[in-house]
DNA sequence: AATAAACTTGCAGCCACTGCAAGTTTAAGG
DNA sequence: CCTTAAACTTGCAGTGGCTGCAAGTTTATT
């Protein structure tokens, strides 16, 4: 999504190939943030951008990936610092703090992501598909983290609990994020989803504006 | 899924119409168990359970849904067994027990689930979709546990935080119960899912049967 | 037995998506 | 500069999911 300035050899096929690719999420994400995902055909994003419909087909492998985006590039650079993170640190600590790379893509990338926002709101159907490219990368981590505790990832639950926990938590972090347009810190969101983990998930302490029925007995 | 027999008025038209729908998931486990999810046409299926394609339509929205079903009753049970529950105990305590009615609908649908393990492990696009039907229900509960709480659902992160991670354990615990062939309790496995939630996931201690090689070295 | 309601089905059609076989553009080597 | 191979685009034809419509058929109602 971001347009990645590599160092890398960029031929005028390449540039080319990249322009094409940013006009059609561009398109994508645009023409379905003002008409609803499902009123807009492969056809329409693809005359938008100047391509044909067979062509958009080149670049994406559905409709939704349009407007979804792979992200695969974040999930590579997570998985080499939690590498380096998890010998020195609890796992917890260790995905938080791996998970920090992912929010600083987001919130350079923010105005896509805000559409995204919208696009999904108006059409759920999108959030599952949104859920499945992380479900790779889960997987992925899970295994990476099972290996360094030296546990089989099936047999023991750990790695999938916390992989599981710390993904929920942090779709649960973007959502508010989002919700509030950006005025708050993706980054804070997240820290503050974390501590709760970490925490244990303690009921939280209400400033008491009333009372509520039925005594919560403290356990133990 | 499960036939449930309601004293409920049962015509002969809606004796049918149950037979009609289960015959057509029945097919649509068989089938996809045995080919592949998109190895198999709806034409199959609805021909396998002996009524038109277009029936088939009338049953269900997509040929996903035949596969994975709905659990709407269960979702129902569940909200109302909170209810009762949330003011006499802390919240994560509370879903604990109230999933518990979910624990024992599916064991008792064991065999259905089995078959929809081996068809999602074959088609892993099928997994974002069973994670939807979930969607609808977390977001009802979140504002349940909101109410509860007396706080606004989106300003306030706890309750979205806590349906998210729980609904996530026990999705692993309900995965690790799927992968051992029911030769462990699912209700065993969320119940230690829960356990490591409330404890803030702290390092599993692992019996150190061998050092691992790549020497991670903590540091002092 | 007559009427209404519910259910099934075929048909026509939209759209996402794919393989194939052109045609066109760019890169590479002499 | 010219040639050749590779890469990219595109149209075409076809599959399959899914829907609305307009019969036709079955069941419930009075």
């Amino acid at each position: 999504m971001t347009p990645i300035e590599q160092d890398a050899p960029l031929g005028r096929r390449d540039l080319r190939k990249q322009q094409t690719r940013a006009a059609l999420t561009g398109a994508a994400l645009r023409l379905c943030a003002l008409r609803g995902f499902d009123q807009v055909t492969v056809d329409d994003i693809s005359t938008e951008a100047g391509v044909s419909s067979r062509t958009f087909f080149n670049y994406f492998a559905s409709k939704e990936d349009a407007v979804l985006g792979d992200h695969l590039v974040e999930v590579d650079a997570m998985r080499a610092r939690l590498a380096v993170l998890l010998p020195t640190m609890p796992v917890l600590e260790a995905v938080r703090r791996a998970v920090l790379l992912v929010v600083a893509a987001m919130e350079a990338d923010r105005d896509h992501w805000f559409l995204r926002m919208e696009i999904i709101q108006r059409s759920p159907q999108l959030l599952p598909r949104l859920v499945l490219s992380n479900a790779e990368a889960e997987r992925a981590t899970t295994e990476q983290i099972a290996a360094h505790l030296g546990v089989d990832p099936i047999a023991h639950g750990y790695p999938a609990l916390v992989v599981a926990a710390t993904s929920a938590s942090f779709r649960v972090a973007a959502t508010r994020w989002m919700a509030a347009a950006g005025r708050l810190s993706l980054g804070a969101l997240v820290d503050e989803a974390f501590s709760g983990l970490a925490a244990g998930l303690p009921d939280p302490d209400i400033p008491p504006p009333r009372p509520r029925a039925g005594a919560p007995v403290p356990p133990g």
